[in-house]
DNA sequence: GTTCTTGCAAAATATTTGCAAGACG
DNA sequence: CGTCTTGCAAATATTTTGCAAGAAC
């Protein structure tokens, strides 16, 4: 069984066609990608169809998004059980050359304090700069 | 003279008056704006105004810009010199429910580090969940 | 046959630009 | 004058929804 559709299982999704090809695609990026770069990718499937496979993915933990101002939202699959949750999230950096979204898969958000009636539900760690390739040229 | 005034001189933008309203609303405010909510405080200026106000207060470092995944991104006038330093940088708090954003300036935001050839320029710390005032709803 | 899923089209939301008129110096 | 600034309209970009047809069970 593909990996994709064996994470929609796990996770309580009824693994579509669809859905496993948009899961698929987002795990093969292996960088966290908005929907233009999907449908681009995907061609085959309507961008209203990837949207709701993508807010499907959110709500049920299989993805989280990201936002680093390029103007879309970025998502990126779900590493893990303990993905999503605050203590796990890791630090993302937005080249704002490329417009590219790295990972720093091993560099956890520091936690930080904040005032007692505030309930955090998740986190985002974005550093904006410039990439390596972009710096070279 | 206004204290919008005073810090467009400072900051070497030529202060119009157009230009003064738009930084005397978002200091008004106290909480990070975006282009529509000033546009319903201002009234008097065209959104193409203020968006390139405020473009050009981001260039010239008179606020910062954050994205907390509303869509629109945010506005926050920086305080002090340092203030968009990744150094002095404070945590957000985005509530889900209300769409607010709020700061927690005396909160910096902890460094991290990120691989060498990437050079970082500034940075957000976004914690996504619930205000104290949609928990009591 | 009832519910779920999908594609298409269109609405809704936001940003960004072109351009001519007016302000400024 | 010549440059800068502004408002209006329109172009872009992107997300989001309505709806009917078809698939799944």
């Amino acid at each position: 069984m593909k990996e994709a559709e064996e994470i929609l299982q796990r996770k309580g999704v009824k693994p579509t066609p669809n859905r496993i090809i948009v899961l698929d695609a987002l795990i093969k990026t292996e960088h966290p990608t908005n929907i233009s770069e999907l449908e681009s990718i995907i061609k085959t499937i309507d961008k209203s169809s990837i949207f709701r496979a993508l807010n499907l993915f959110l709500e049920y933990g299989i993805v989280h998004g990201l936002e680093d101002g390029s103007g879309s939202p970025k998502y990126e699959v779900c590493k893990g059980k303990e993905c999503c949750s605050i203590a796990d999230m890791h630090v993302h950096f937005y080249c704002e050359e490329c417009h590219s979204t790295f990972c720093f898969p091993s560099t956890h958000i520091p936690k930080v304090e904040v005032p007692a009636e505030f309930t955090p539900r998740s986190v985002n760690y974005m550093i904006k700069g410039i990439c390596p390739e972009c710096k070279n040229k």
